[in-house]
DNA sequence: CCTGACTCTGCAAACGATTGCAGAGTGGTG
DNA sequence: CACCACTCTGCAATCGTTTGCAGAGTCAGG
């Protein structure tokens, strides 16, 4: 086997001279939508010319004519959240299919990081992006807006109309859970919320007092306190904020997994049992929340679908950038585990 | 404001005919290491003209000319492990600085699909790859080799010399476990590893090994199982394996934390306590091991490093080529937390 | 004042593909 | 037999940069 000069690409012009055709011939032949432009018994030839001489199409000469780059820029806060890791897989399973490939950012929930990132993307020319960093309100999304780059929104959505966005359906999440515990017995529910400025904090929030009327209950503030992330410390530092005003409650809605876990900690350190003392929700169903002690009751979000169907309208989008906006909601599942048991009275 | 027509990009050309001065000539201004070949005041100038025209360099027309796509490309056995997640974080985080992009590819541990991604890759002209997906043997490492394509491995690594790779240090993680539970007077010690064609596996396996050897204590093979993946299930099952065979053992060391949660599981459903009835420990520390219940033993595995290190010498090979490869073990620590104890008489 | 050394800028040819246009060839029809 | 229509292939421009080379200009030294 004659090994191959691994400095000297192939390209279209060898192959021609290698056939005898020009290069232009061989570029239809390969490719789809122009090769039956050609006559089959050259096009045999081309192809298995291609073939053996072990051809790659460079992918820059053909971006840069097309200019398109079949690659996608994915931005997540961070990737250390259980919770994006499902969602970029989605995104790249579907986009697999297509030849697209992701690019990946990691913004570490900092603004300027992901000017910075965009900025790449931009650069690097990505036919379209998934930012699943989105606040409510985004200047980055305006950007992208007014640039025309077509982007669709996962898990976080903004307060902008006409712009795609794959999300779970927060509302429903919510109203399951209250109505669990309701269910259960509790009346006494707190609130530990996520940063307002993300919609996913915000619309559980507000669902969470939406729930309380429903069910004929009062919202007390001593019982609600926001963390300034969705992190355990913030969820812990929150909880422990509510225990200091208000003794008696025997439920927390917290508004993500993590800031769950944050409860328990707290919980744990003031010597309250969950969920004996006090039952806890959560949201996302991350990965493992089946192994934390006790097993965690909350809300899963389909993740991986949301991944999925991002990409699937991001690439009708790119396809027909003329498409209306579309906005779609995913049906979340209240996963009733452990951390919630009725009120004993 | 004047909204620029988005579809326009703005070229060297542009800037060029705004100030008045051939295109080569922005180019050297932009370019940082060709700015000292113009004149102060026309560089100036035509700083000013790019910024102001919210010029972009187009990636793909230099990187045409230059051959070097700046991008890199990560192959990963799962995104949804959150081991993973983590060495693309430390990857991204070094190389952001460099101005280069992460390319992500997921391989759900099918060989087929490593290798399109490999194809992929190529076509896209990334500089380097990251590779995490690595079997002690594995032919697309070679292949890797004999193209030239500069590659690190992460995480795994194969028997082959000669190839970069930064991974924990297996042998002392094992050695200070077992050490730990020798202590705690553990002799009956078990071992749930994982697949041996992944160094982790072998590895972890034959540290195993040694440590009984060291500590004077004889290995049964009732007390090895060796799982197919590593994952909760495969460790759920190898655990019941031994379980089915032998009776009488005070201590199980799994090859990572997922299989350590599939002994959790087995035990349990066996009505075995841990650690009361059995000790576990578990490898990698992965996020939340400290949740679970109990809190898991586990040798933390300095992810985040990881992957930091392979982008940082991947870097170095891509600069200059011909460094001769290096192959990294960093540090790994034991976490003592409460799924091991002494064992009573 | 001429020459040589130097500095700066422009010219033009790449990089590897795509694509509108035109021309060559073929075959069918009036 | 002439002409038209049609199919197939080649030509050449183009995408936006980079870069070796050459020419223009400056300046100092002899």
């Amino acid at each position: 086997m004659p090994i191959q000069n691994s400095k000297s690409r192939v390209t279209l012009r060898d192959i021609a001279r290698h056939v005898g055709v020009h290069p232009s011939t061989v570029s239809r032949v390969l490719n789809p939508g122009t090769r039956q432009m050609v006559t089959e018994e050259i096009a045999m030839k081309v192809t298995k010319a291609a073939h053996e001489l072990g051809y790659r199409p460079n992918a820059f000469a053909q971006s840069l004519k097309t200019n398109r780059s079949c690659t996608i820029g994915v931005m997540v806060p961070d990737l250390t959240n259980a919770a994006f890791a499902p969602i970029i897989k989605g995104i790249d399973n579907v986009l697999e299919e297509s030849g697209y490939s992701v690019i990946v950012a990691n913004t570490d929930n900092v603004a300027e990081r992901a000017k910075r990132n965009v900025d790449k993307f931009r650069e690097r020319q990505v036919d379209g992006l998934v930012i699943a960093t989105a606040r409510r309100q985004d200047e980055l999304v305006a950007d992208c807006r007014a640039e025309g780059t077509p982007f669709v929104l996962a898990v976080r959505s903004t307060t902008d109309i006409g712009v795609s966005s794959v999300v779970s359906d927060e509302v429903i999440g919510v109203k399951m859970v209250m109505s669990h515990l309701v269910q259960l017995g509790h009346r006494d529910i707190a609130c530990v919320a996520g940063p307002q400025f993300l919609s996913t904090g915000f619309e559980r929030y507000q669902g969470y007092l939406q729930g309380l009327a429903q069910a004929g209950l009062e919202a007390d503030p001593d019982l609600f306190a926001e963390g300034e992330a969705f992190t355990e410390e913030e969820g812990r530092r929150a909880t422990s904020k509510i225990l200091a005003t208000r003794e008696k409650f025997t439920a927390i809605v917290a508004s993500n997994d993590l800031m769950a876990l944050g409860c328990y900690d707290e919980l744990m350190a003031k010597g309250l049992k969950c969920p004996d003392d006090v039952s806890v929700v959560g949201f996302d169903d991350m990965p493992f929340a089946s192994h934390f002690n006790p097993p965690l009751t909350t809300v899963h979000t389909p993740l991986l679908d949301v991944g999925a169907e991002a990409a699937r309208i991001l690439l009708e989008q790119i396809e027909e950038p003329d498409l209306p906006a579309r906005a779609l909601k995913l049906r979340p599942e209240l996963i009733v585990r452990a951390s919630t048991a009725p009120v004993v009275s």
